[in-house]
DNA sequence: GCCTCAAATGTAAGCGTTTACATTTTTTAT
DNA sequence: ATAAAAAATGTAAACGCTTACATTTGAGGC
C-alpha cells in the first residue's frame, strides 16, 4: 500500500495525498477528508524510509550512554527519550561500555544511520588524552552533538552539566565545619566529572588551609553496582592504617558502600562516620541511614538540552553550554 | 557523496560499487580494493534511508517499556540492546508510562517506523481487559512482537518469561515452612506478572490448608522509587491493625519500604518480621540488612529473546515461548 | 459573461540505494 | 586459436515519498 494506491482510490494525485498527510495548506477541506477517509479505510501509513530519503531526516535522535542499566544513566535517558518523543523525535540508544574503540564505533554507526543529532549521556565520553576526543569533533562536523554532565568546547557541541566542583567543594567545606578532616574521596570514573568533583574536594581543603592528603582520595575500579566490592575496598583501606571519619563519594553508589562498611565495622553514622552521596538517586533512600547526598537537576539538565537541541534543529544558533548548581540534600548520614 | 560520485572516480559503475559495499562475490579484488580506497579517501558513508527503502529494512527494533528509569527495565533495555547490536540491529526505545492509550500510539509510531519487530518489556503491556489487547495483536499481523515478562498466545508473538508462578509459591512454602502464617503479599502492578505473582502466593497457602486471606494481599499504587511511600503504607496497615511477621514482594523496591518499615518500628530482620524480594536487583544488596530476592534470570530471558528474535527474522518459524525458572537467592532478611 | 488572481490540483523530477538482467571480459577446455 | 562457460561489470528500473513548477479550477470585480 502506497501513496499511489491512496491516490488512485482517492481519485486525486499523490502530491495531494501527500499534501494531506504533512497537514499541507490549500488543499480543498472536500479533497482532503475524501483522502483522509481513504487513508483511514486502507489503514495506511507512509512508508518511513522514502520519507527519510527525500527529507533526508526521519527525525531521529542518537542517544549514546556507557550503559543504560547505571541507575543514574538510565534516569537521564528516560527524561531524554520522553522528551525527545514529545517533540516528535524516536531516540536510538546505543550502549557503548567505556572502552574507546566501542565508543569510536557505536558514534560511526549512529552518524552513518544519518541521525539529527547525537547526545552523549555521561562525563566518561569525554577522554583525558585530549587527542582521543577527535571522534567527538569529527562527529561535531557532521550534526549537533549534545553533552549532558561533560564539557567540551567546540563548535556545534553543546554541554549541560551541573557545576560538580562547586557541588562537592560546598559538601567537603560543610564536612570541614562540622569538625571532620579526615575526609575520604571515593570516585569510580577517569572521566571529567568524576575529576571535577575531586578537584572540588582538594579546593575545599585548600580554602581552608589543610593539608590535601593524595591517601585519602582513593579510586574504586569496580562496576556501577559493586556495592560489597566498594564496602570491601574500604575495609582494606581502613587495614591498611588508613583512618576517616568522612566520606565524600562520587555517586551514591560507592555511598551506599561505606554505608555497608560502616555497618559492618560497627562505625556509627554520622556520629563516627559522615558519608555524603551524589545525584541524589533511589540508592540514597534506600540506603539505611538514608544519605546525605548532592542532587544535579538531572531532569532540568535534560529538558534543557533537549530544548535547546531542538533550537539548535530549528535552525537556531547554538549556544555553548549551560551550568546547572547543586544541591546538598540533607539526609541521615551527616550530623548538618 | 553518494555511490555514484564513488563510482565516478573509482571509473566503474554503481552497481560495482554497491557490490563492493556489500561484501558480495564477484568482484575482481583489484576492483574492490580500488573502490574500497576511493571510499576510504573521501570517508563515504552509504545513505541509510535510500537502502532502507531499497531493502525494506535499516534493522531497527523497537523496544517498548513503561519507564526506562526503573531499575529492573533499565536492565532489560540494557542486554537487549546490546544483544541486538551485537546482531547487527538498532533499538528506538520508547518509554510509555503505563497508560493504555500512551502504549498503542508508541507502538503505532513505532511501527509507522518499519521497524523489523517490537520487543515489548515487562507484563504491564498486558492488558487485564482482554480487548484491550487488540493493539497487541495488531502489531503481530505486522511484525514478531517479543514479550519479554509476559504470556500472550498470538501467532508471531513471542514470550520469554520467569516462572513467577512457582518462583513465589516456593518462596511463600519457604517462609510457611519456617513457622511464619501471616505473611503479607504486596504487589504494585495490576498486570500478568503481578497477578501471577499473587496467584503462586496464594496456591502456597492453599497447599498448606491454610485460608487464604485477602487483607494480606495488598496492592500499593506508587510509584517505582517511593520506597518511603510503602513504609508508610506499611505503617498504615500495621496502626489498621494488621499484624504480620513475613512480607513477599513483587519487587526489590517494594521490599526495601518493608525494610524501611521493620527499622523505623524496631522490628528485628529476620526476627520478628522476613522478607522476600523478587528480582535480586542492586537495590537487594543495597537494603540493609540485605534482602533474600528471588532472582529471575533477567540476562538469560534477554539473550534467549533476542536469539529467538533473530531466528524469526532469518525466516525460522517462532516458537510460542520459553519459560525460565526463578531462583531465592538467600540473604539476610529470612531465617533460611 | 469576462478577466484577473488566488486557490487547488497535477506532473514529473529528484532523493540514493539495490538488483534483475544484459553485456562484456576472462578463464578453461579443446 | 576458438568456443563455451564462468566471472565481472554495466544498465536501468524499481523502492515510495516530497516538492518545484505547471496547469486547472474557482471566486470576485467589473
Amino acid at each position: 500500500m502506497t501513496i499511489y494506491d491512496i491516490s488512485k482510490q482517492a481519485g486525486v494525485s499523490i502530491a495531494t495525498v501527500s499534501r494531506v498527510l504533512n497537514g499541507s495548506a490549500n488543499v480543498k477541506p472536500k479533497t482532503k477528508k475524501k483522502v483522509m477517509d481513504i487513508i483511514e479505510q486502507n489503514g495506511y501509513t507512509p512508508n518511513a524510509f522514502a520519507r527519510g530519503l527525500g527529507l533526508d531526516t526521519m527525525n531521529t535522535i542518537g542517544i549514546l550512554c556507557a550503559d543504560s542499566s547505571d541507575i543514574y544513566i538510565a534516569k537521564a535517558v528516560y527524561h531524554i527519550e520522553r522528551f525527545l518523543r514529545g517533540c516528535g523525535y524516536n531516540s536510538i540508544l546505543c550502549c557503548t561500555g567505556y572502552d574507546l574503540q566501542d565508543k569510536k564505533s557505536s558514534l560511526s554507526l549512529l552518524l552513518s544511520r544519518r541521525v539529527d543529532s547525537v547526545i552523549m549521556v555521561g562525563s566518561n565520553f569525554i577522554e583525558t588524552n585530549a587527542e582521543d576526543n577527535q571522534y567527538i569533533k569529527d562527529a561535531a562536523d557532521q550534526v549537533p552533538v549534545m553533552l549532558l554532565n561533560a564539557d567540551f568546547d567546540y563548535p556545534n557541541v553543546y554541554c549541560t552539566l551541573c557545576d560538580d566542583f562547586k557541588a562537592v567543594q560546598d559538601a567537603t567545606l560543610a564536612l570541614l565545619d562540622s569538625g571532620i578532616e579526615d575526609i575520604l574521596f571515593l570516585y569510580n570514573s577517569h572521566s571529567y566529572s568524576g575529576k571535577k568533583k575531586l578537584t572540588g574536594y582538594q579546593s575545599a581543603f585548600l580554602q581552608k588551609d589543610l593539608p590535601v592528603n593524595k591517601q585519602y582520595q582513593q579510586f574504586f575500579t569496580g562496576t556501577h553496582e559493586d556495592i560489597e566490592g566498594v564496602c570491601n575496598f574500604l575495609t582494606a583501606l581502613h587495614e591498611g592504617g588508613l583512618e576517616f571519619h568522612g566520606v565524600i563519594a562520587a555517586d551514591d553508589m560507592l555511598a551506599s558502600g561505606a554505608v555497608k562498611y560502616a555497618r559492618l565495622h560497627h562505625c556509627r553514622i554520622p556520629e563516627d562516620l559522615s558519608i555524603i552521596g551524589y545525584n541524589n538517586s533511589l540508592l540514597s533512600t534506600c540506603c539505611e541511614p538514608e544519605l546525605t547526598s548532592i542532587d544535579n537537576q538531572l531532569e532540568n539538565l535534560c529538558s534543557q538540552l533537549v530544548k535547546t537541541l531542538m533550537g539548535t534543529l530549528g535552525g537556531d544558533e547554538m549556544p555553548g553550554k549551560t551550568i546547572f548548581s547543586g544541591t546538598l540534600i540533607k539526609r541521615a548520614t551527616t550530623k548538618f
